[in-house]
DNA sequence: GTGAGTTTGTGCTTGCGTTCACAAACTCCT
DNA sequence: AGGAGTTTGTGAACGCAAGCACAAACTCAC
């Protein structure tokens, strides 16, 4: 899913080795978790409480967190407050990342509206959207904006992560002229895959890929049909619609 | 994420092998371009040509369809229609799997007007939520009920899948009463780690993590802090808000 | 200061997933 | 029929991730 170029992306910062995908995918869940107990006035916590909260094994947590170095104490844990700095740190949200959401359909409304951005280091500094008839609405505080207005958003406000909530078809134009604005890390919700250059990193959310896994597993489980209440419909044959 | 149970899993289906779970999440990517192959009137194709649109290395891909059974024929490639649906049958997705939808805030609308659920296999079955002001609304010609509604809608529909959407607060216990009413397979959009019973999937789809992600690999391609433009705001110092 | 108890950090093993490379099996042309 | 070209299916090698288990390092009580 994540493209890496092994060119450029090799120049280390200082004091920073090199985490394993699975465990930088894990880490924002390490931060959240940390920051609830901070609210919670929580000063320390051990490995194994985190790993509880988290929902992994403690022994995984601490091998993720060794690879940011040696943060916590034997015999007591970890301090809460200084780990999350060392995690946000890590992961880079420390400060906010200016964001653009392309597509203000249902989803890009909720995307918009979504208030974890603020509180978890981004910020939506744009809504753009090709319909002129969107053109005129405010959401979330945000106005939005016609997308030929892209490369110059970007520019000023050095947005380096877009997010596409368009349909299908269009993303792929999107996800070009992001590109092309010098937007070198996607988020997408469109189902389709999208082809990108070298350095771009692109990360795809699919509801009806997810929603297929837990089908694939329920099948398997119950080892029977869907809808085996007494009101499912018929079968229904696969339809078109593609993309 | 997903939890699997060795116990009860394990009954197999006749003539199903098990399939990798690196393999099951590919599955649903190879169909839907499958689909597109097959609505464009592309009657064969082969692995490469496959692999090509879909984003991944032929020899995985050929792999990957080996574990459903050899349904390629050498020297000529798939037969797109066959294929198509033997993924289908795989998944499950022959037949429509009822869901409901719990929370429908901006996200539950953008997921009940979701167009792709129909034709992937899904049917919204009800739309559900606590509070009494959401209940006169008809979403995607859908009428929102109450959420206590719920063990007889899941009874009624033979529902196995649930969907939530809610605030982060409210997800643990949505996910209790899910349970309880004999759902076994939860997406959870909450930005909270569920606790369920062995025999129960959840799989999460989480916003702030997926774009944290990105930020990561972003600081390590510049180099630089995020918001390098001249317009761009001051430090934002971390705030509460936790889950 | 010393011993008992606690918790981290990590070497090692095991298992899963990816990739390579090639034989097997097919088509097509002559 | 036979040979050249194409494409699948898969055994084997490799690399990453997970989990175990334990030494190292700390606290606390006396």
């Amino acid at each position: 899913m994540t493209v890496r170029t092994p060119a450029d992306g090799d120049v280390k910062l200082p004091g920073a080795r090199d985490i394993p995908e699975a465990t930088v995918a894990r880490l924002p869940v390490y931060l959240r978790a940390l920051t609830a107990l901070a609210d919670d006035g929580t000063a320390t916590c051990s490995s194994e409480e985190l790993a509880m909260s988290t929902g992994v094994n403690s022994a995984k947590l601490r091998k993720d967190l060794s690879y940011l170095g040696s943060y916590g104490t034997r015999g007591v844990g970890y301090d809460v407050a200084y780990l999350r700095f060392q995690i946000a740190r890590q992961i880079g949200v420390t400060q906010d990342w200016p964001v653009v959401i392309v597509g203000i359909g249902n989803l890009g409304h909720a995307l918009a509206n979504y208030s974890g951005f603020r509180s978890r280091g981004f910020r939506v500094v744009a809504l753009l959207d090709a319909d002129p008839h969107r053109q005129d609405e405010v959401v979330a505080g945000v106005d939005v904006r016609p997308f030929r207005d892209l490369d110059r958003i970007v520019r000023e406000h050095g947005v380096a992560i877009g997010v596409i909530a368009t349909p299908a078809l269009a993303a792929q134009n999107v996800a070009d002229r992001m590109v092309t604005a010098g937007i070198t890390s996607i988020l997408n919700f469109a189902p389709t895959v999208l082809a990108v250059p070298e350095g771009v990193d692109v990360r795809k959310v699919d509801l009806s890929i997810e929603l297929q896994i837990l089908a694939y597993h329920e099948q398997r489980k119950t080892g029977t049909a869907p809808g085996a209440g007494p009101a499912a419909a018929g079968p229904v044959a696969l339809q078109g619609e593609s993309a």
